[in-house]
DNA sequence: CTAGGGTTAG
């Protein structure tokens, strides 16, 4: 559905304001005590509790001859609106039904109340149809009812078009009007059409003189094009001003990531004389929250107490919030104490109490017990309420109850909100269960970049590479809720699956989003770069980028390290020292493992021992695993393991394991056993203990031994992970297994392995069967070498991408060593760069010789 | 009579 709307035409049907006259009936002037002596309404109407109210409405007596029918009308009114603003929508309801029963009519004035009343409870369709019957009594007053009820209903298309209609009359609006017809502009779809009766307002003068129209501009540009350039403009403009008008200032800033001026703006307003309420504190207390401005937080919750504010619901969920996220240690106390002494609880406030458990404290089981208490006190959760709590399940091992839950939204109809969604792929992927996690995703309303995200984290954590982008080739950009996170996640997943086409892609959206000069999100682009084979892009981003933290450096030299670039590493290493940014553990894990990738010792050594003596950087069991890497790769086993004996802790199954690599790489059997019976008694189900050694028995071809592995990986029902290698061609990931003949190209892609295996011979290729590990003839072995994924997917990547571009290949486990002497013949044979991502590095192999030296 | 401001989220 589309609005056209074009100025002339709809500025010349425009009438002068002095042209309407506005109704003189009045039912304030006309008041009396109605039928029932218990009330006398003119006075109580307005402070009656929900009680009175019920009573005074359900002991209505129309056949009562001792008031007249306008009488008894003027009552019923004042009843309405008392009805109304204490939003006891019900009792509302009950009082019409009534009125119809007693066949007194109503006028314009009483229905338009009704219209409002049937709004705000969400039925607009009985609005609608009160609006309808009216005929001709509609006036000025029902219009603009009728289109604030749609613009509270998210019906901004028809709030539109009867704002359209109503000028189509010969109405002129008034201020209600405008705030009402501007509020569904809000929406971004209408943006184009708020900006017009923008420019209306502005030469009507209602834009000088009501408060609410400039509010709802404000709102307008805020939320509908995220502009607080504009609303500042309107609010600068503005000539009255009220607590309202910087309310909505103050939160707008603190929703739109600007918490800091959001405060400042709280403080002008203080020293303009304005008196703060509710909504204001509970804003700006957001805005605290959001900066982790505990001393400020405190204040104002002391402030908040004094004024006697403690008691307003929105203010007691903000504080709760304030103190969780405010919490360095993640306690909850404060959270708690703000929460037991509200006087009454709602969805918010217990949401918010839950959240604070999920998030701060990680105390899931508090949090899921806080969310059968309320239920128990009959407050009804919300889709936010349903998120935490899914959260707090995800961390369970048991899914019963998360299972439960995922049940219960199904009926509500709320699986498939998107936050929910989100969170119920999260806890399914967390336990593995990825179809239960594709069919949330699945189902969600509309799968936004958000939802991609969550799904492609999920998948890349199971690494699922090729359903992980399956869906992102169509995901749309709806710019709901996006920020600079989304897309570092997503960046995060082109980066774990090496998939470029997939991340050049999110950097042109990231571009055009604008959020392109996000620190985060740079980050991120350094990190996908380099990691999908791309380290020239990842310097480039890191060099065109303005601010750098220790995250940038710590990526870029990470990329150097990682292709084997040790010089360029430790280069842009000391470049940071100099630009005075202060390394952190992940710096060194990246500077120690450019040192052992290609072998300088000495280099490794130095930092390791600098690390704390100049930089006060604590070495963590990961650093040990780095030295252990350094000695052990480069042959020096006993050293390796005099180091590991050494150590302040005892070493863990990642120190063993590299350890236990290095063994395999050097073939030492006696320390490769001795490895392995430290790993497993740590953990004897551990799966790469056993392969590993397995391993390293068939390169010494002691298959009597693999046998044993095998016998007792079965008995503890331990499976041996197929590995894989994948090759992304014009935007698809195509994965391979080992052998895999499902491929739609497999014919092909075996004759392209035939005729390399053949080329490559005579090339001086001497297949070297030590990496096949199952006992068979050696030409079986032969037969063996070419099923392995890394070289199909090279197959394919030579049949199908053009001759210029080079072969990205990514395996998950370590390359082997027999595939990296035949891509090096095959980089020879064809001409072509090869580039291999596997576990622990690159390799950039061409013209024969690869970038790790054959030193990996 | 009809209009403006609030918490919690990936």
């Amino acid at each position: 559905m589309t609005l056209s709307l074009s100025l002339p035409s709809f500025s010349a049907k425009l009438v002068p304001p002095s042209v309407y006259k506005a109704p003189t009936y009045s039912y304030r002037q006309k008041l009396q005590p109605f039928s029932s002596k218990d009330y006398n309404f003119q006075h109580l109407a307005g402070n009656l509790s929900v009680q009175q109210l019920h009573k005074a409405i359900s002991t209505l007596d129309f056949a009562s001859h001792q008031s007249t029918h306008h009488e008894q009308l003027v009552n019923c009114f004042l009843l309405l609106q008392a009805c109304i603003s204490s939003r006891s929508f019900e009792l509302g309801k009950l009082l019409h039904h009534k009125l119809i029963d007693s066949g007194l009519e109503l006028d314009s004035v009483f229905l338009s109340s009704l219209i409002s009343l049937y709004s705000k409870c969400g039925d607009w369709k009985k609005a609608f149809s009160i609006f309808q019957s009216m005929g001709n009594k509609r006036d000025l007053v029902s219009w603009s009812a009728m289109i604030s009820c749609f613009a509270n209903n998210n019906m901004e298309f028809e709030a539109l078009v009867t704002f359209l209609d109503m000028l189509e009359i010969g109405l002129y609006p008034n201020q209600y009007c405008f705030a009402s017809v501007i509020r569904s502009c809000s929406n971004a779809k209408y943006a184009s059409i708020g900006h017009i009766i923008f420019g209306i307002v502005m030469k009507t003068g209602y834009f000088d003189s009501d408060v609410c129209v400039g509010c709802t501009l404000i709102d307008m540009f805020a939320k509908g094009s995220y502009d607080m350039d504009s609303a500042c403009k309107v609010f600068d403009k503005m000539a009255q001003k009220d607590v309202v008008t910087w309310t909505l200032m103050i939160t707008r800033f603190a929703q739109l990531g600007c918490p800091g001026v959001a405060i400042d703006l709280f403080l002008t307003m203080l020293l303009n004389g304005y008196m703060p309420n509710g909504f204001t504190l509970s804003g700006v207390l957001s805005a605290t929250a959001e900066l982790e401005f505990l001393s400020l937080g405190q204040q104002l919750h002391s402030w908040v107490i004094r004024s006697g504010l403690a008691s307003h619901d929105s203010v007691g969920c903000s504080l709760v919030d304030m103190y969780t996220k405010c919490a360095a240690d993640g306690s909850v106390e404060n959270s708690r104490k703000v929460f037991d002494r509200m006087p009454n609880h709602n969805v918010m406030s217990w949401t918010a109490i839950i959240r604070g458990y999920v998030q701060g404290s990680g105390q899931d089981k508090e949090a899921i017990k806080l969310f059968c208490d309320m239920l128990q006190g009959h407050v009804t959760p919300n889709h936010f309420t349903f998120y935490s709590v899914l959260k707090a399940c995800a961390n369970q091992e048991d899914l019963h109850f998360g299972k439960q839950l995922h049940a219960k939204l199904v009926k509500l109809g709320l699986s498939s909100v998107n936050s929910v969604g989100n969170a119920l792929i999260n806890m399914y992927a967390r336990s593995g269960r990825m179809e239960c996690a594709r069919k949330s995703f699945d189902i969600l309303f509309e799968n936004n970049l958000i939802s991609y995200s969550t799904i492609v984290n999920a998948h890349v954590n199971y690494l699922n590479s090729e359903e992980a982008f399956e869906s992102f080739h169509n995901s749309k950009h709806t710019g709901v809720g996006v920020n600079s996170l989304t897309f570092a996640n997503l960046l995060n997943g082109a980066a774990c699956i090496g998939t470029i086409g997939k991340g050049e892609q999110i950097h042109a959206r990231v571009v055009k989003s604008g959020f392109g000069s996000a620190q985060c999100i740079n980050n991120a682009l350094i990190s996908m770069y380099s990691r999908c084979g791309n380290i020239e892009t990842a310097l480039r981003v890191f060099t065109d980028m303005g601010d750098r933290n220790v995250i940038s450096w710590t990526s870029v030299i990470t990329g150097f390290a990682k292709h084997g670039f040790a010089t360029k590493a430790l280069e842009m290493f000391y470049e940071m020292l100099q630009a005075g940014v202060k390394p952190n553990g992940v710096t060194y894990v990246a500077v120690l493992s450019a040192c052992s990738h290609v072998g300088l010792i000495d280099e490794g050594w130095k930092h390791f021992n600098s690390m704390y003596k100049d930089h006060g950087v604590v070495p963590r069991m990961e650093h040990y695993a780095c030295v252990v890497d350094l000695l052990g790769r480069s042959g020096s086993l006993s050293e390796a393991i005099e180091f590991i004996n050494s150590m302040p802790f005892e070493a863990n199954a990642v120190v063993w394991r590299t350890f236990l690599g290095s063994c395999r790489v050097h073939g030492n059997i006696k320390l490769g056993e001795h490895a392995a019976k430290m790993i497993l008694e740590q953990d004897p189900h551990d799966q790469s203990a056993h392969v590993l050694l397995s391993n390293l028995y068939a390169s010494k071809g002691q298959w009597k031994d693999v046998g044993a592995i095998r016998k007792a990986m079965k008995q503890k029902s331990i499976t041996k992970e197929a590995g894989s290698s994948w090759i992304e061609v014009e935007n698809k990931v195509h994965k391979f297994n080992l052998g895999d003949k499902s491929h739609p190209q497999a014919e092909k892609i075996y004759d392209e392995l035939d005729r390399l295996a053949s080329k490559i011979k005579s090339l001086g290729y001497v297949p070297n069967t030590d990496f096949v590990l199952h006992d068979v003839e050696d030409e079986q072995k032969e037969q063996y070498l070419f099923r392995h994924s890394e070289k199909i997917a090279v197959a394919f990547g030579l049949i199908s991408t053009p001759k210029l571009k080079p072969i990205r290949v990514f395996k998950d486990f370590r390359v082997c060593g027999d595939c990296h002497a035949a891509m090096k013949y095959i980089s020879m044979a064809t001409g072509r760069e090869i580039v291999v991502r596997d576990a622990t590095r690159f390799h950039h192999i061409m013209d024969g010789t690869c970038s790790c030296n054959d030193y990996w």
